[in-house]
DNA sequence: GACAGCATTGGACGGCCGTCCTATTTTGAT
DNA sequence: ATCAAAATAGGACGGCCGTCCAATGCTGTC
């Protein structure tokens, strides 16, 4: 619309498409559609398909990075932020019930194909294990910070995988309850809340 | 090899690429090339790529079943038969490590593909959700057995999604510990252990 | 040993894929 | 107004896909 290039409507329309019918099942005449360009124009800003999952995961990123800050700034505390975290479940319910997790489902269907970009999109789980872990060391629990981190990852994984095959909103709502009581059993445990 | 028939070979064969390659990704050539038949023999045996997959997914769904009968018979409480659920992840780490939950990972692609087959492959999520949901009323919790039971598939899908992505199978020896002790705490807070 | 029916082969088919090229239009600086 | 550069359009290409078929080999029965 405004300052947008047509690379960035591109991409835009790959991430939608990647993550709503999968990487391998969109066609560079999808996008084009979706775009409403040609698809002779793809030459011109990519050199292949495997440039575009480049740009598509450098976009995911860079949003979720952009999302961990602002948690950041607006979380009081660590518990706050962790939470923040928890409740994308909630958020993003009526997507996740439609199409999964748009990290998780990339990272399975490109360990299946075996695919290049495996270890870029895995850097996807990496910010958020990273960030989470740095929640949880503030919580006072930087023995086990790394650990914590990955459970929660695991569980969050796991609500949406279920709630994608069973189109079942209720069990997000439930496994977020869940997951933020377990949250507070954690503060409990932890030496001091914070300084 | 024995009284096996081209068939059973073909629906094993799928089986196998389809879990490590993806539905999409495996093509009748793979499948081909895998029995060590002519790719138009396929169309003697099924008339359909879709075909092939509903007989995978019975595959699937039979030796599920068989498995879960096996646990029903060997376990002596309900605990242990939730215990041999979970173990399974123990079990199939190195496959899981390389390739996810030969269940989850198809049901994800076959939501994105929005694919007909989609019902009958939840059909194997449904199958254990029905047995964990039997035990753990067992168990005496038959007010929220359905709950611990998609609590549970939620936590192994998690478990199973993040080892592939990290490729880390010491992460699900950690969980299922603490599947363990979720599921400890779940039997001291049952009203009666059994009869 | 003839023969019907089952099993298998190898390839033809139309279609879509990702890639790549050339021609044309649009843009912006001078 | 000019013109080089940037951007876009449209289609050609080779390849693989799932599908389908005609021809052939195999096997067991009478």
């Amino acid at each position: 619309m405004s300052g947008e290039t047509t690379r960035d409507h591109i991409v835009e329309a790959a991430d939608r498409l990647f993550y709503r019918q999968g990487y391998e099942h969109t066609s560079f005449s999808d996008i084009a559609d979706a775009v409403g360009i040609s698809r002779g124009n793809f030459y011109y800003h990519f050199k292949s398909k495997d440039e575009i999952l480049d740009a598509v995961i450098s976009l995911r990123l860079a949003d979720r990075r952009t999302m961990l800050a602002r948690w950041e700034s607006d979380g009081e505390t660590p518990a706050d932020r962790i939470r923040s975290f928890i409740h994308i479940l909630i958020a993003n319910r009526v997507d996740i019930k439609r199409y999964g997790c748009p990290i998780g489902t990339l990272s399975s269907e490109l360990a299946k194909l075996n695919h290049a970009a495996q270890g870029e999109a895995n850097k996807l789980f990496t910010l958020f294990r990273t960030w989470l872990r740095r929640q949880f060391t503030l919580l006072g629990r930087e023995s086990d910070a790394d650990a914590l981190a990955l459970h929660l990852l695991a569980r969050s994984q796991g609500a949406a995988t279920l709630a994608n095959a069973f189109r079942d909103e209720n069990f997000i709502k439930r496994e977020v309850r869940e997951m933020c009581d377990w949250l507070d059993a954690c503060i409990e445990n932890a030496p001091r809340p914070k300084h």
